[in-house]
DNA sequence: CTAGTCCGTGGGAGAAAGTGGGAAATATTG
DNA sequence: CAATATTTCCCACTTTCTCCCACGGACTAG
């Protein structure tokens, strides 16, 4: 599982180096290989365990072929999914493309969701927090049903 | 059950000492593994036994994946979980992100929130209590219904 | 009053992680 | 096919962090 966040640095080659307490798991769980798509709802990346990703992959193959929302979302998940295995110093190469998607800059922010992470541009993060935070006082005030079962 | 306020020391490697009263119940409940998160509603920090926190992710998890104010919740509450051990001497290390969000100063107040801690700043909670307290006198001049078979 | 124990605090050494650069191999283009 | 550009892999250095130890003060018990 993961959690958290944390600041990482992209160097001028697009790598960046993975929060060391990840890494074992990472490499228990599916040899060091992710693959990387773009984020759906918001401007960022994902980030799955290659097991993972299979399994979601299987999952978008059997939605419906001539469904709009199906076809749009198979094409932006595995459009732009690419592998990027982590190499000897627990580092992942992130391609241009997907950079440019999310507008990574040096500083990115790793955010841990359960069994994938996002990569977020530092500032485009921080925006986001505020927004949902705003947004969740709202939201506790008078809950939906999903979320008044919640115990905190 | 964890209640009171403590006042506690950051010292300048972002490490406080956890009261020596729950000490033993947080090794016999969680093996001194504690996960700290943000709060929703303020700027100050939640702080709960692993077990506890455990069901709290995998009931996230279970919220519908489209839903705007659980992806709001989840990314708030998960995106910013980091697990922090107990070192040898009952201390442990809060990450600087998390001191920052939640403006943690030297001086810091532990407050006791049945099954969970909270994390304020020192200032930060003197005026919210203010502000609670303020709040209270005109809610008790004609309370709702949920209070008014109170008994204290 | 004194001695012993426990708790809080700070600092330092060693290990691990982050960072950058360079060389080799591969791909590309004229 | 050759020359150049790009990518990937590897090595070395610097920095950060974590773990451990030691000191000081306060409280307790004898």
């Amino acid at each position: 599982m993961f959690r958290g966040e944390s600041a990482l640095n992209m160097d001028e080659k697009g790598r960046m180096a993975v929060p060391s307490r990840y890494r074992e798991q990472l490499h228990m769980q599916a040899g060091g290989r992710l693959v990387i798509t773009i984020g759906l709802q918001h401007r960022c990346l994902t980030v799955y365990p290659f097991p993972d990703w299979q399994r979601i992959e299987s999952e978008l193959e059997r939605l419906p072929a001539f469904d709009d929302g199906a076809e749009a979302v198979r094409h932006l998940l595995i459009g732009h999914a690419t592998e990027c295995d982590l190499d000897s110093h627990g580092r992942i190469l992130v391609p241009q493309s997907l950079r440019e998607f999310a507008s990574l800059g040096k500083r990115v922010k790793m955010i841990g969701q359960a069994s994938k992470f996002e990569l977020w541009d530092d500032g485009a993060w921080a925006a986001r927090r505020e927004e949902w935070l705003g947004q969740v006082i709202g939201v506790l005030r008078d809950p939906p049903q999903s979320l008044r079962e919640l115990v905190l």
